[in-house]
DNA sequence: TAGTGGTCTAGACCACCGT
DNA sequence: CGGTGGTCTAGACCACTAA
């Protein structure tokens, strides 16, 4: 029987959870306060970005419930993103550093791009325009939940597909935790943003929204790309969350979409 | 143990179903040769949408299998928007006939739209503007996967919002299954297309893929979209398919994105 | 071979819904 | 109240990986 409180032979940790009762109403099932657990171990870093975490029978014996419970919860962070199942070797911490999710947020592919075939085999380069300390205006401190005026690191960036320009991009970070980064840092680093910021600022970028408009491109625009003044440029704001829903970048990109298209599935 | 052929008091339907061995190299788990029975009773239109289909316990009865099994099936069809799940109620086929689902396609939401809110409870207008039997082009008929020259229905229209319109687009039906599709049904109806598409012409969109791009309007396009020759305008192709991955609807939008976003999620 | 996640079963009880 | 999906358990065996 599921009759916690009296039954269960459980450990200290499973002392945390609450049983569950009618009587009361802000009632969560086992496996979703589970699935906290775990997410707070991820946020406090007790297990970092690609290590191994306990097995399911491990964590079960920990918690104080079955093996099938730990699994639910394991599987809906799975589904998240937040954890990597790998059958007969673990569960893992999810990461930017590995070729099978490199471009997991950059939705660009070139037009030739064969439906269900991996897109992006092109050579990419990057240009660091500028790399500084700002203040943050009232648009960028609205969006990452800060005071305007505080301040943010804030990255100019070009990106190049097979040797042309494609996406210029301004990209904002909050707080004192990425003074370190340097223009030499990003120029020298192999490899996704997103990994250098998990690796070296302890800050992983867990799921993302974004905002597309098409807008006219201006001078300065226009001569980054490589296009004609007034032609029609993709806008792409971006603002990516961290763990526990918290606001860690803002970026503004643009996108030229003469040879690229931004690819979306809807279910 | 699991042992099919041999311990399994199975009905007729069950004695399809392969027994999972090593011996076997095309091995498909249980649940997901459920999930194929589940999803071909839906093509052949045995339960159809908006319809309640049979409990899990009848389910399970029915193919010989546990509950615990068919509940994953039925999970992962839940999951993917076949099948929609209504606890004390039973599990009902996926339909566009449905408040709560009405623009689960259309990605466009003001601009004022603050996160985490529903969007779009603006007024909606639509104006058809030609509802026609044409030949398919080449590229259509690429996209929809027939030949070039067969017979395709094409409708012409707009979507004013607020009173400002907004969107601007072809569709192309493939086949003869809409030929008795008119400009005078489509300014009767009232609901999504897809709704009509579903109740009138037996066909459900199940998913869909986008290819968005910024292009600078045309004279024309400009006109009905009221916006200045070559403003911004964001192209949107929409492939979409029914049950089986059968491409259905290929649709060719322009939005008009200054005062309107397209709203998307990176997971 | 030992340990991991993946599948499957059987059975219990709970939360929710309509009658 | 009976029927539905939702949660939880305990235990078995399979598939995969690494030592």
């Amino acid at each position: 029987m599921h009759d916690m409180m009296a039954t269960r032979t459980a450990p200290d940790p499973a002392s945390e959870l609450q049983a569950a009762s009618a009587a009361n109403p802000s009632f969560s099932p086992l496996y979703r306060q589970i699935k906290g657990l775990i997410t707070r171990s991820l946020q406090q870093g007790d297990w970092k970005p690609g290590e191994l975490i306990p097995s399911e029978a491990d964590l079960a014996r920990r918690f104080g419930v079955s093996q099938g419970t730990v699994r639910k919860a394991v599987d809906e962070l799975a589904a998240e993103g937040l954890l990597l199942r790998r059958q007969g070797r673990g569960t893992f911490v999810s990461t930017h550093h590995e070729e099978r999710v490199k471009f997991r947020f950059l939705r660009l592919v070139p037009d030739a791009t064969v439906e269900g075939e991996r897109p992006l085999p092109q050579p990419m380069e990057r240009q660091f325009l500028e790399c500084r300390r700002a203040r943050a205006s009232q648009e960028v401190a609205r969006t990452l939940g800060i005071k305007a005026g505080e301040s943010v690191t804030q990255i100019r960036r070009l990106l190049l597909l097979a040797g042309e320009p494609v996406v210029f991009e301004d990209i904002y970070l909050p707080g004192p935790a990425f003074r370190a980064l340097t223009a030499e840092r990003l120029e020298s680093y192999r490899g996704p943003l997103y990994a250098l910021f998990e690796s070296e600022f302890s800050t992983r970028m867990v799921r993302a929204e974004e905002k597309l408009r098409a807008v006219n491109a201006s001078a300065q625009e226009a001569q980054l790309l490589r296009v004609r003044e007034a032609e029609a440029l993709l806008l792409v704001e971006r603002l990516s969350f961290s763990y526990g829903e918290l606001p860690a970048e803002y970026r503004r990109g643009l996108y030229n979409t003469r040879h690229h298209h931004y690819r979306n599935e809807l279910n």
